[in-house]
DNA sequence: AAAGACAAAAGTGTATACACTTTTGCATCG
DNA sequence: CGATGCAAAAGTGTATACACTTTTGTCTTT
């Protein structure tokens, strides 16, 4: 029971929900899908199927696949949960971090301001995200990292639209001033500063434009 | 895209793996599932996939599918990510108590000393876990509640095995302790009793005896 | 010309078929 | 007697077939 091509479609179709190269609403018919990754439909189903589970498409009943739409409110409760998770995350990692791990971290902050400067969108919100995953898995929780994936994943699809320029850099600073206090040991500063982030992040989330949309309830409401 | 018939499976099975009518490493096998739901490979398939998206079953490729059996640093992994979850929902709940959630979370530990009374060993663990998720959907985040009801049917593959009745009348104890602190609305109180809670839970794990496996390499190891 | 009915087309839901892999049991050989 | 090899059996992985539902476009009726 080999989920290799099942998860190459899952993969290609991610990351095109998460680069809003597919936008929300958009019918994902499996027909079409199959001819294109050159599979039957059986596979593109059991792919969707896990789409659906991670909340990026959602299912209609003989009726079909469609990239999801997340709600605002939706996405608050993303947010909240990521706090939840993620100012935690940030008070035990001080509590172990070690020189390596900082360096991982600063490297990747140095990822995001190459992607910022060359103004390259989908891996600038990629990488933003990523940090944050990437603190995860040097925690050595997989079970945490896994589930951070998953909800980023998620934000992703909102965020995206929203998120302007000035937006990531600003978030990149965020990061930094994070391992900052990381890197002192400073628990309880580092759960303060995630904290502040996430709600900066999600603060320039519902402020901001309607999303286009492919689904007419959507973009009539 | 329907998922009547499959969630159908899915929910049957998740109770059988929860309850422990399914060990550890039973082999699945595809057509024999079908044949005991009436139903064909096809459907029992989309089940098992989504099954070991939850964890509970691990597919092998070309080998197929078995009752997961989490590993007791798996199971470390998700209590901790329960503790980071659950301590600030506690607080959080805390802050937004009311009469009729108190009221609510008392009913479920009635029900919960019932089962206990009764030597009723599944509905006893799947009433303590429920309380948890109890809370979860009272604060009104669908995403916590949902992820929070994935965590808990991970670790009560594990936990099922060790609680002894013992243990339950102590969780439920200290679930009337949390009910406490939230009615008097002590956020910090709530969270260290949570935390307090959880870690008596995971003690109860790690310290006994092993389990009972289909699975060979884990029984002997 | 607008509304409604109906038929064709498109698309989903489930079952089945078939290729290929793993397992199992037996026979052969050392 | 134990080990090796091989063939049958069992089981998984993917494709295809077919029934049924939804959608679409046309024709009729008012």
């Amino acid at each position: 029971m080999d989920a290799s091509s099942t998860s190459v479609i899952v993969t290609a179709l991610t990351k095109a929900i998460v680069e809003h190269r597919l936008l929300p609403g958009s019918k994902l018919a499996e027909q079409k899908l199959a001819d294109h990754f050159g599979v039957s439909r059986t596979l593109v189903r059991q792919a969707l199927l896990q789409l659906s589970q991670h909340q990026l498409v959602t299912l209609e009943p003989a009726r079909g696949a469609f990239v999801a739409a997340p709600s605002v409110d939706e996405a608050r409760q993303v947010f909240a949960v990521r706090r939840m998770l993620e100012c935690e995350m940030a008070r035990s990692f001080a509590a172990q971090s070690t020189p390596a791990r900082i360096r991982v971290l600063r490297e990747h902050i140095e990822s995001e301001k190459r992607a910022i400067a060359q103004e390259d969108a989908p891996g600038r919100t990629e990488l933003l995200g990523d940090f944050h995953v990437r603190m995860a898995e040097l925690m050595g929780n997989e079970v945490l990292a896994q589930m951070l994936g998953q909800l980023i994943a998620r934000c992703a699809l909102i965020t995206l639209m929203y998120q302007t320029s000035r937006g990531a850099e600003h978030s990149s600073d965020e990061h930094a001033g994070i391992v900052r206090a990381l890197a002192a040991r400073d628990g309880e500063r580092a759960a303060h500063l995630m904290a502040e982030h996430l709600q900066h992040v999600e603060e320039n989330l519902a402020f901001d434009r309607r999303v286009p949309s492919n689904d007419i309830s959507t973009a009539l409401s």
